[in-house]
DNA sequence: GCCCGCTTTTGACAGGGATCAAGGCATAAG
DNA sequence: CTTATGCCTTGATCCCTGTCAAAAGCGGGC
């Protein structure tokens, strides 16, 4: 499922001063990296099935992943993405809530639950950081419940352009590489491929966008997408 | 906005053991009550206005209440219900993401935000039962991503209705008194009222449950719901 | 008990988006 | 360079659900 890769130490990582590690003192952060292990991810491998144990916690240390829940008939929502330096998994409870499968290539710092759960009860400072990170997620998840709930296909795809070009970062061209497929956008904004192919033609098409093969975008107008994305 | 009644001690409190208090001793609980006051809400009052200043936070004593976000025409989504001993506000952050809104008469413990956070990060057992609480929420409001997302009208009406009955307790007939109208119901299940009306109808058709003034449902046939509501 | 106001139900209709079905075009492999 | 394989786009059609409108019925107040 996972191939574990050389171990280093915090003194290298990437995201030490954004992760949940961050208010740690250096031995604490490597106690809790002595706790965890390093693993690589192919795009496309799950690390978390819905509805299993709960039995890892991880920081992502590089690449993009998908959160997902799906229908007993497999349709499927995605309800979460997220990037270097995030935390994914359920710690402090019995089961995992939904699956986590990697977008591109991944990187993680991966830690049994029970050494996790242990090592936050004794270190206040980790999870203060938690509970931000939690409060943080839960308001970003409600806000998309307006948009699965109320928003045109018209208004979720300006809306979701948006928060891409928020999160990534664009070229020298301007162009933005989107981590997901067409199927994937879909999945992420309660539609379809088709509708979610059809609104980026004809925001293509108004000079609002430009598509630049099959996953860059450059957002020519984003004061325009910003119109469109709560009013139609 | 809110009208302070007599404040009681932490003693008396129905809530006491469930709400995120329940791991203070009783000296600490009572030095937190003393931080905030009591106050009552009508049916209707909103107590947080999304996008204001996050100046309290609070407890549930009694009542229910939603949380709701909308678009800049008026559309709106009710993004959480919370019940007695929930905890609503947002702590540890500058700016309340969504609305409070009392749909029954409630009485809260309110705490300034400022206070409840010093006190917080002075006492890991609260943050602890805060932070088991958030991810909880998160892990339901995730859920839910699904329902608005991927869930036909049918479907959307018999999980709410499964929902409502492993909240509320029915009376000695069966008959649950749901805390909701109909444009409520429809604000959560991101759809109409009149699409609410004619699911609720035609389930009372079939025999599936029954509809007993505006409030009142009683769930003859849990099974088959349990079927609608992710099947079609 | 009766009336009034507001919520809910019901009806008719239309349109946005889903579905089904090809066709086109990047991207990678040979 | 050529070919093959999926993804993505485009087209045609249908139907679920939203919209507009009006009737019905519950519940509170007099």
């Amino acid at each position: 499922m996972a191939r574990p890769c050389s171990g280093q130490s915090c003194d290298a990582c990437v995201v030490r001063d954004h992760a949940i590690c961050a208010d740690l003192n250096d031995g604490d952060r490597e106690a809790l990296s002595r706790i965890g292990r390093r693993v690589t991810l192919q795009a496309g491998q799950t690390v978390m099935w819905e509805g299993d144990d709960s039995t890892v916690v991880a920081n992502v240390i590089e690449g993009t992943l998908k959160l997902a829940t799906s229908t007993g008939d497999g349709r499927e929502q995605i309800v979460g993405v997220v990037y270097a330096s995030d935390f994914i998994g359920r710690p402090f409870g019995a089961r995992t809530p939904h699956s986590v499968t990697a977008l591109t290539d991944a990187r993680l710092c991966l830690f049994p639950r029970g050494s996790f759960d242990g090592f936050a009860m004794r270190h206040g400072e980790l999870q203060h950081r938690l509970l931000q990170r939690t409060l943080d997620d839960l308001d970003r998840t409600r806000d998309w419940m307006l948009l699965l709930g109320r928003k045109t296909a018209r208004e979720k795809v300006a809306t979701f352009l948006l928060d891409m070009g928020r999160r990534l970062r664009a070229d020298a061209d301007g162009v933005i590489a989107l981590p997901l497929s067409r199927q994937q956008i879909a999945d992420i904004l309660g539609t379809t491929i088709e509708t979610v192919s059809r609104q980026m033609t004809e925001l293509k098409r108004t000079g609002v966008i430009d598509l630049i093969g099959r996953r860059g975008v450059r957002l020519v107008d984003a004061g325009a997408l910003e119109a469109l994305a709560d009013a139609g």
